[in-house]
RNA sequence: GGUGCCGUACCCAAGUGGUAAGGGACAGGUCUGCAAAACCUCCAUGCACCGGUUCGAAUCCGGUCGGCACCUCCA
């Protein structure tokens, strides 16, 4: 299987060549667990699930690291905003452990829902502060660094390269146009990678440094947690959209500036999911989690769906509309999953040419820079398919699966069956199969209007008549 | 001000110069007394608009209009 991705350094789709066969060594920019994971959030991990799947589905061994940043950042860059872990602590009069716990927690169980696979190694930024200040010592002894009004800053003038992921223009970007400059910086791009002297109130993380007590820079982490578990060099690195500009390009000043080295091999970013009024944000607007859409009646699945039907580098709208025509899509699906076990509970062991043929295709438009949504378009093409076998179709659909991550195989074959339904209502639908049988159709439809007026619905079956609310 | 993306049917959405995937909804039909389910059919001579290149353009180029994102914490 060809496999080519769009590398955001290069603007251009590449084929993938490992830089060490036979295992991928990824790195994924994981949740601040200050908040609950939001919608948006999910739809990223949920195409680094299919990116890491696909890499498995070809063969090769991933190796798969997540961070799991517990420390507070600053709501902003300009060392003047909240931090965000001890705002959350504040609000809801918890520690900032626990808090971190919590929604670390939370995190995964939504996770888990969506089928997103875990991480091998999931690392909490706040078990590798030692790990940063060696890093940071790194930089300091090849003189990448400086010490202004207590903290430590990265020099980007010290770094030629600066800024061409997001190619940034450094001469023309009107820095500090929406935030005001820190004055400590010489380069108003600079920024931190420790902060001593906390100005906020109750700090309770905070760690000894060469540099004073404090903690660090909110880009730290990542480069330190990812060249600890991957090497200085490694094969891919992804996050959402928003991290090109800001987030990725200072880590990879510092990465390479410590090592030297070229850090990352393919960048990965995937777009946002967007609402009818723009951008989806923790601090605007309705603030959408999978626990609403599971309390609105979807299945996590539904919204794994969802997100399959729009390629990862465009933005996806959301809208109950779209959910709601993504959840009938699963439905539909689930039926024909489970009409084709019934028909052969055993999926083929052995595939004709045209089975084959459907899972060549899938393969070349997963691995065409993960064209999901052709992906669902094939899979549907091979149900509608009446030349290809049962079996075969069900042997195919669990191997597309394996990328798709629907939990296809997982779908239980049920018989349906009435539920416990009142006394009242029993005795009605009996009189009315009494009157079906002596052909009393009036009197039938009658009682079919009576009962469903009550809220139950009926669904006549060779063997009996089933209630269901 | 800078950077980038997008505009495809009623809705979502794919489309890698060679004649518009797929899903949902709607409508019609087959089948069951009715209903439900299932299955079948229908659903863009056209891809925001105007030019251009080409044998050929949704795809490339230029322009116009409209929308969005990022450059502030965010995936």
């Amino acid at each position: 299987m060809n496999l080519s991705l769009h590398n955001t350094m290069t603007r251009t789709i590449e084929p993938f060549e490992p830089v060490e066969k036979p295992v991928v060594r990824m790195y994924c920019c994981g949740p601040t667990v200050y908040n609950f994971a939001h919608i948006g959030n999910l739809r990223t991990y949920v195409f680094e699930d299919v990116l890491r799947r696909t890499l498995e589905y070809a063969g090769f061994g991933v190796k798969h690291v997540m961070n799991v940043t517990d420390v507070g950042h600053l709501t902003d860059d300009g060392d003047d905003g909240e931090d965000k872990m001890l705002k959350s602590s504040k609000e809801t009069g918890r520690d900032v452990y626990t808090i971190a716990r919590m929604y670390t927690d939370a995190f995964f169980r939504d996770t888990d829902a969506l089928h997103i696979l875990r991480p091998h190694i999931a690392c909490r930024a706040t078990d590798h502060i030692q790990d940063m200040i060696a890093l940071i010592k790194r930089l300091e002894a090849k003189g990448h660094t400086y010490v202004s009004g207590g903290n430590v800053y990265f020099s980007i003038d010290t770094f030629p390269r600066y800024g061409e992921l997001a190619r940034l223009n450094l001469e023309e970007l009107m820095s500090g146009a929406r935030i005001h400059v820190d004055e400590n910086k010489r380069n108003p791009k600079d920024f931190a990678l420790w902060f001593t002297n906390s100005k906020f109130e109750n700090q309770v993380m905070v760690w000894d440094s060469p540099w004073g007590t404090g903690y660090p820079g909110w880009h730290i982490e990542c480069s330190a947690m990812s060249m600890k578990y991957l090497g200085d060099s490694f094969d891919i690195h992804c996050g959402g959209i928003d991290h090109i500009p800001v987030h990725h390009t200072n880590e990879i000043a510092q990465s390479e500036a410590a090592t030297g080295k070229r850090w990352v091999k393919y960048w990965i970013h995937g777009e946002f999911l967007i609402n009818e009024t723009g951008k989806m944000s923790k601090s605007k607007g309705e603030f959408l989690t999978l626990s609403v859409l599971q309390d609105k009646g979807y299945d996590p699945m539904d919204y794994r769906y969802f997100c399959l039907g729009g390629h990862y580098r465009s933005q996806l709208v959301f809208s109950w509309q779209s959910m709601d025509a993504a959840k009938n899509a699963r439905r539909n699906l689930v039926r024909q999953v489970q009409s084709l076990k019934r028909e052969a509970p055993q999926g083929a062991t052995m595939l004709s040419d045209a089975a084959k043929e459907y899972l060549r295709v899938f393969a070349e438009h997963l691995g065409y820079d993960l064209n999901a949504p052709r992906g669902l378009a094939d899979m549907w093409n091979l149900i509608k398919d009446d030349s290809v076998p049962a079996d075969e179709k069900l042997a195919c659909l669990y191997d597309m699966d394996r990328i798709l991550g629907l939990g296809l195989a997982g779908i239980e074959v049920v018989e349906e069956y009435s539920e416990s339904i009142p006394e009242g209502i029993q005795a009605l639908v009996d009189e009315r199969l009494e009157a079906k049988r002596n052909k009393n159709y009036h009197r039938a439809d009658e009682l079919r209007a009576i009962v469903e007026k009550a809220g139950y619905k009926l669904k006549d079956t060779p063997d009996g008549t089933l209630v269901t609310k």
